[in-house]
RNA sequence: GCGCCUGUAGCUCAGUCGGAUAGAGCAACUGCCUUCUAAGCAGUAGGCCACUGGUUCGAAUCCAGUCAGGCGCACCA
């Protein structure tokens, strides 16, 4: 049941009858708004139809809101059941539909009724969507930000999964290249140390701590005497191949401890693509790359390969693919990847980036398009930064080579529910301020605690009419439903009612952020009513009513929370 | 210089495919625990929606320009 859909059959056979009486002349129905008013005063329903009607019949809005409004009051739900209670002409011309009671009652039903499905839709049609996210280097442990990344790429899976889409999360592990052969020297210099030898990290090197544990790892069951010749820090063809097991190893241990990190916070992959597989068995960029090139979207000067991102999507310059020394880019990885993940027949492609990537956009759309995909079925859901605050105070971190504050450390201190949250508390492309002690306190202040405390406590006045012996048999309940008369009642289911919408929203926009909106706004309402309305009574009738009502309202909280992938404890 | 993002209450931000008197949380001030979880609630106060112009019955929302901040414009990844 879909309240809004409702509601638009009805104005929609109001402006047919009226049409059929001759008072109005407009044959198809244009674009409308139909919103939950704002305002008690303005019903629960209000639609601006009037206001775009008047100019096409040449008459005053609110003349022409006043025939639709006449045919509303009429309307009778396909059950037969009266269902609008009221219809007025306000303002400028809007028509605001105040409805029965019933109609909300029937949500509150349906709600009850779909339980964990309530939620759920087809909006997105099974349309198979390749979700990318997060793809750190396996050069080091994930960051805060790649944190924020993982947060809103899981949570708009779920959504978008809720919402009817067929949803693939991809992990793009970048395994080869330049950066996994300066980690596996950074690892080697690391293990000679260990081993006694007077070496210096060189300065492009990683310097983490970490790197000094992989090494102490590689020792214990490798031993002192492998290959211990010291290199040329310079390197070259001859020095990858001796590099090659402390990279091989120092990759692995590294995207280990992603996998392991990922997994505490509450982030599934479905799939794990190597970057070296577009490569080996079968050179995939190489062909990518012919294919441009047979195809006239790539040009050779100063001896390089050069992808026509100008041409191709408006970009300040063409981009380099190949460079004259023959090695490739990244970007020549990239260009594959995405024709790779185009043939694989998804319908939207989304990839989330962090904001400074944003130059990159132009390059993937050209490519895409070169290859003759739509250009349009790439999404990309940027990630500004995430400002670390302790009591206010700014964090220091990322200041001193080497050193940042990682996931991993976050998570221990705060939680990953309190961590999930707050990445998602604000929508993507704006910085957050992520402030450790109010994410750690247990107050109102904190909106995790404020959400996952109104479902707790729920539960617990639902344990609570328990011991007092309240049972509501499944055949008294309608009889129950009818007692919720009030206005604190009516108000919170139709926040409930709200709820479907949201997810649809919020999956069609890409924007998680709405969801947790949502939850707080309900938590909000919630808590005042429980405070007003005494749940359990003498009334059995009205006990057993707003026992549903809770019961619903819990399973709403808990719905919403699993979508953000925190989860909705029954104590707190 | 060019491009993208941002500019809304003291602070952090919702609201932006045009709608009625612009919202929330925090901070501030005033109150509420013999009563189902006070990890909560009630109330007060707080605004030239950066600025200027345009489109419209109607603009925080759309268009143009200006100002301010962030980011990007590698034969790096």
């Amino acid at each position: 049941m879909k309240s809004r859909h409702n509601i638009k059959e009805i104005i929609n056979s109001a402006v047919q009858a009226a049409r059929a009486e001759g008072l109005i002349k407009i044959g198809t129905l244009p674009d409308i708004v139909i919103e939950k008013s704002r305002k008690d005063e303005f019903g629960d329903f209000a639609t601006n139809i009037a206001m775009v009607l008047a100019p096409l019949e040449k008459r005053p809005p609110r003349e022409v809101a006043a025939i639709i409004a006449a045919k509303i009051q009429d309307a009778k739900e396909t059950t037969g059941v009266p269902l609008v209670k009221k219809c007025e002409v306000a303002g400028p011309g809007f028509i605001n539909i105040f409805l029965m009671e019933t109609y909300w009652l029937s949500i509150l039903r349906d709600i009850l009724d779909k339980g964990e499905a309530f939620g759920r839709s087809e909006a997105g049609a099974g349309k198979k969507v390749l979700l990318e996210f997060v793809s750190a280097n396996p050069t080091g442990p994930l960051h805060i930000g790649h944190g924020r990344g993982a947060a809103v790429g899981d949570a708009t899976a779920r959504i978008m999964a809720a919402a009817g889409y067929a949803v693939t999360k991809e992990f793009y592990i970048n395994d080869i290249g330049k950066q996994v052969l300066t980690l596996g020297r950074s690892v080697y210099i690391r293990y000679l140390q260990l081993l006694g030898k007077k070496i210096e990290l060189p300065e492009d090197s990683y310097k983490g701590e970490y790197i000094k544990d992989v090494a102490i790892e590689f020792r214990k069951e490798n031993g002192d005497n492998f290959n211990n010749g010291i290199l040329d820090i310079q390197g070259n063809n001859r020095q990858i191949e001796l590099l090659q097991p402390f990279i091989d190893f120092a990759k692995k241990r590294l995207l280990d401890d992603i996998k392991t990190d990922l997994a505490a916070f509450g982030v599934a992959f479905d799939n794990w693509f190597s970057e070296a597989s577009l490569y080996k068995p079968e050179n995939i960029v190489d062909k990518a790359i012919e294919t441009l090139k047979k195809d006239g979207f790539a040009r050779e000067e100063d001896g390089a390969l050069w992808l026509k991102t100008m041409e191709l999507a408006n970009d300040d310059k063409d981009r380099v693919l190949v460079k004259a020394d023959g090695s490739k880019t990244y970007l020549a990885s990239d260009v594959a990847y995405h024709n790779e993940k185009a043939k694989r027949g998804f319908d939207i492609l989304i990839n989330v980036w962090g904001a400074d990537h944003h130059g990159y956009e132009a390059r993937i759309r050209a490519a895409l398009k070169a290859f003759g995909h739509d250009p349009t079925i790439l999404k990309i859901i940027f990630i500004q930064l995430v400002a670390l605050l302790r009591n206010g105070a700014p964090v220091a971190m990322g200041k001193r080579e080497g050193e940042f504050v990682t996931l991993r450390q976050v998570m221990d201190e705060v939680g990953a529910d309190a961590c999930r949250f707050f990445f998602l508390m604000r929508k993507a492309d704006a910085q957050l301020d992520f402030d450790l002690e109010l994410a750690k306190s247990q107050a109102p202040e904190n909106p995790v605690y404020y959400v996952q405390y109104c479902h707790a406590r729920i539960r617990s006045i639902i344990d609570y009419a328990k011991e007092q012996g309240v049972n509501v048999p499944a055949d008294t309940e309608d009889e129950a439903l009818a007692l919720l008369t009030s206005k604190d009642d009516i108000d919170l289911i139709k926040h409930l009612a709200l709820f479907e919408e949201v997810v649809e929203k919020s999956a069609l926009a890409m924007e998680p952020h709405r969801v947790t909106y949502y939850l707080t706004e309900l938590a909000g309402i919630f808590h005042p009513y429980y405070n007003r309305n005494r749940i359990v009574t003498d009334d059995a009738g009205l006990t057993a009513g707003r026992l549903l009502l809770c019961t619903a309202t819990a399973q709403v909280i808990k719905n919403g929370l699993g979508l953000l992938g925190v989860s909705a404890p029954d104590k707190m």
